[in-house]
DNA sequence: AAATTCACTTGCCAAATGGCAAGAAATCAA
DNA sequence: TTGATTTCTTGCCATTTGGCAAGTGAATTT
């Protein structure tokens, strides 16, 4: 079994600290390769959520808002950690589906191992935590382009920043996730596409 | 020089672990008792976030779009632990500002004491991933209401789960916050006064 | 207390976005 | 390959939200 990947981006991922061997032995035995076929859930609403490497392959969350419309929440590219933050720290069931929306590969833990990494391994501390940062910074650079810019110029945006996400995603995911109907969003394309 | 609110608030927010008193003697020598005057800057755009635990008074972040417009990113009650984690934990300047509504008192410290304290106090860490929890839960919360809601339903929402903003905001920076403008709003609690 | 500034409201109209339903295109299943 | 299902687009029109500028009222300064 394979975990070079895993440890590469761990390794990567923490600044000017070398994880050791047995570091990242430990880390290893924590982990298991795990596989997602297309449409396969990585977490369901009312779980909570496990802590999964995504070496290949692309992910999406949703919700659903009161009036039961699906909303797409997130869009998860390959070498990032997918995990939901507020279920798997709160041990809380998740009000966010996970599912795959291509094949998936990657290496899967829970919350438990983690934890038991974080108390033994400090370098998978920083590293947990600079995770945590990420989603976090993300995040809020997302959300802040939803205020304050108009649903054509958060189309362009996602467009300039997150082409991949074209490459994958249905039109109708996108467009939730961007606060807008596909309507509205196909009429956008158009508009873009005479200029 | 009173520290128990502070030891109590951390005692308060770690479950399962009783703070030694030793750790509240290492925790308490890393913070300073600190005022801010009305309109004072906890933060400011360019620099890099501090860590204030908020004892009493009234804060608001905010920043500007691409047109220069000022848009209000969040509010602190007190009770809360108020920074910047983009900032804060990558050592980056920040695009936010953090200004005192009212007068604020708290308790301060700097990156580098909070990362002294994770490193010898494994209270703190779990009090400090707690915080940073809970920030990323409540704004990821936040968010997704702005998403597929209506303007009037993310004032009502606001009005209901969070009145004690409208103590001590002024309305235009409620209405950024909201995603709307001053005079959407306006017509909005006008249109609800004659319900 | 008067002058000044700032916050908020309101009327008028324009622009952006949504809702629905039908049709075209793409995908999936047998 | 064909039929069935799903996704995407489009036309028509309604609704929501914004922009501007004037007006009101409250707070702050001198």
């Amino acid at each position: 079994m394979n975990k070079q990947p895993l440890i590469n981006f761990i390794q990567n991922n923490i600044q000017n600290i070398k994880v050791s061997e047995e570091a990242v032995l430990t880390i290893s035995e924590m982990f298991e390769e795990r596989e997602f076929a297309k449409n396969d859930f990585l977490l369901k609403a009312g779980k909570v959520s496990g802590y999964f490497f995504l070496v290949d392959g692309f992910m999406r969350a949703f919700t659903f808002d009161n009036e039961g419309n699906e909303v797409t929440t997130y869009f998860y590219t390959k070498n990032r950690v997918v995990f939901e933050p507020a279920s798997f720290f709160m041990h809380q069931p998740s009000t966010e589906n996970i599912q795959a929306v291509t094949l998936c590969k990657g290496y899967y833990t829970t919350f438990d191992k983690v934890n038991t990494l974080f108390h033994s391994v400090p370098e998978f501390r920083e590293f947990g935590r600079l995770m945590l940062v990420r989603e976090f910074v993300a995040y809020k650079q997302q959300t802040l382009a939803m205020i304050n810019k108009s649903a054509e110029e958060r189309y362009a945006d996602l467009m300039n920043t997150n082409k991949e996400i074209f490459q994958y995603a249905q039109l109708k995911h996108i467009a939730s996730f961007l606060g807008m109907t596909d309507t509205s969003m196909s009429r956008i394309r158009k508009e873009m596409l005479k200029k």
